[in-house]
DNA sequence: ATAGGGTTAG
């Protein structure tokens, strides 16, 4: 092994100075050893992973694929999680093997980059590197999270091809994948196909056969199902409550011994999806009582149901639980609090959660505009959207409409049409149906009905409820009465079942009373 | 020898 490091062998973002500083003998370090300081130490300490690092290139063990990547992997999974650098390290190893080839795959896969899972398994491929049956259940995922049809099935019949079709880890994910693209049939023929299959697949059918609605199947696979676990169980719950079926989805949560954080979550977030806000938080109690501590998960979907009674006394204790118990504040449990600060009212609050959260994604910077829009404090509100693009993150639809219904709270017309241009200019984001509501909740607050009644007329698309429901609170805002019953009566056609509609109805009625009342 | 699967969410 050659000693001497050059530095077209460093990946770029290891000085040369940071090499020479490791004294150490290097002839002291064994495969054996190196491994262990890169299992053990490397992902916590981020010294010792350039030192770890700057020893295996002195020594010449870079050129062990099974140290290489090992060292892909830490770059990726360590506290430091990083994938660039993973990358950098995977460019620079010579003819990777499989096994680096399989390190950076999962690496990409788990830093949200399923497309370049995809790119570089056909790369992959392409270098006459043959996958194994650690390949796979990766390649699998990405092609899932992507909807990547085509290639999935293509990477399928790799797996046939290479005879690696009874592996149960490569059944269970593919049968996942196939589920995903709604080919449920294609997943029942992995199943059928005549090998071993574990309880996995078939939980992972079960939830195939619920993702795509035909319930009365997942139910008879359930059924047939020998050796259930919790698993098999959490699939049948979270979709009956999926689809509303609470009596069904309580029923086997009472037979069921062991209950793990993700049954429980299941059923709360049915209950929350559904409305169900007051059931959600009693079940949240139970929970308490059963002694399972609520992680991350759970919280947030706690949270949203807070948020939406306005539970302000809940939502705090929350808040404080995660705090006592240091609870990692990801950009999800972030963004649930600062949504429920805002809709209880507590802007400061929201605003505190805000500003001390690391990782924000688009949702957060959209629940704090939305927040700051839903109280009316429009020019706050579109201060954030500027300090959101200086701090390069993009916004979406969501954002646009958030910044839309602030201008229409403040009466700011010529400052939301400007948005709607801006929109679409600067970021190509077409305007939706729910832009267009903005739009004439817009002008219609302002008064000028005509004119909303006139984009309602010229829009590309169907208006939806929300739209007419726009329009209409303006008639009764502005106790136009004719025009409402109008559209009174459009709204209840298409939606009979909401009730809102009777009240805002008969608001416009009341109000006309009043009028006449004035009169007399 | 090393590495991989299903069920909770925004």
């Amino acid at each position: 092994m050659s000693t001497k490091v050059t530095t077209t062998d460093l990946p770029h973002h290891l000085k040369p100075e940071e090499i020479s500083a490791t004294n150490i003998p290097t002839s002291e370090f064994s495969q054996k050893t190196i491994l262990d300081i890169l299992n053990k130490k490397c992902h916590t300490s981020w010294q010792h992973l350039k030192q770890a690092h700057a020893v295996i290139l002195k020594s010449g063990h870079f050129q062990d694929h099974y140290v290489s990547g090992t060292l892909v992997k830490c770059y990726a999974n360590s506290r430091f999680s990083n994938l660039e650098l993973a990358l950098k390290v995977f460019n620079s190893v010579h003819k990777p093997n499989v096994f680096v080839w399989n390190s950076v795959l999962r690496a990409c896969l788990e830093h949200n980059e399923p497309w370049r899972v995809i790119s570089l398994y056909s790369e992959m491929v392409g270098v006459d590197s043959k996958p194994n049956k650690f390949t796979y259940p990766t390649v699998f995922k990405a092609c899932s999270i992507t909807e990547a049809d085509k290639e999935g099935v293509q990477v399928h019949a790799h797996v046939v091809k290479n005879g690696l079709c009874g592996d149960v880890h490569i059944k269970s994910s593919g049968i996942q994948m196939y589920a995903c693209f709604g080919c449920v049939n294609k997943a029942r023929q992995i199943l059928d196909d005549g090998s071993k299959s574990d309880v996995i697949c078939w939980n992972a059918l079960i939830d195939g056969y619920l993702k795509c609605g035909d319930i009365e199947a997942a139910k008879e696979l359930f059924k047939s199902t020998k050796d259930k676990n919790t698993g098999s169980y959490n699939a049948m719950i979270s979709g009956f409550a999926r689809f509303g079926r609470f009596e069904e989805a309580r029923k086997l949560f009472n037979e069921m011994n062991d209950k793990d954080e993700i049954t429980w979550s299941a059923i709360i977030d049915g209950y929350t999806k559904d409305g169900y806000y007051k059931e959600a938080l009693e079940v949240f109690n139970e929970m308490q009582r059963d002694k399972i501590k609520p992680r991350k998960f759970v919280l947030s979907c706690v949270l949203a149901a807070c948020a939406s009674l306005g539970a302000l006394d809940q939502g705090i204790w929350i808040h404080d639980h995660v705090k006592r118990n240091s609870i990692y504040v990801d950009a999800v449990l972030g963004t649930a609090l600062v949504d429920m600060y805002a809709k209880c009212g507590r802007l400061d609050m929201a605003w505190k959660v805000f500003e001390d959260m690391k990782m924000k994604e688009v949702f957060t910077w959209n629940a704090m505009i939305g927040g700051l829009a839903m109280h009316g404090r429009a020019d706050d509100a579109i201060e954030l959207f500027f300090k959101m693009q200086r701090e390069k993150m993009r916004p979406d639809r969501i954002t646009f409409a958030c910044v839309l219904s602030a201008c229409a709270h403040a009466g700011m017309i010529d400052r939301g049409l400007q948005a709607l241009t801006y929109m679409q200019q600067m970021y190509g984001i077409d305007p939706e149906v729910e832009h267009y509501g903005c739009i004439v909740d817009l002008l219609g607050r302002a008064g000028y009905l005509a004119e909303a009644e006139e984009v309602i007329s010229s829009l590309p698309m169907e208006p939806n409820a929300a739209v007419w429901e726009a329009l209409l609170g303006a008639c009764r805002k502005h106790g136009v009465v004719e025009f409402g019953e109008r559209l009174g009566k459009i709204l209840l056609e298409m939606e009979p079942e909401n009730s809102g509609r009777y009240a805002l109805l008969s608001n416009i009625y009341a109000k006309e009373e009043d009028a006449m009342m004035l009169q007399k």
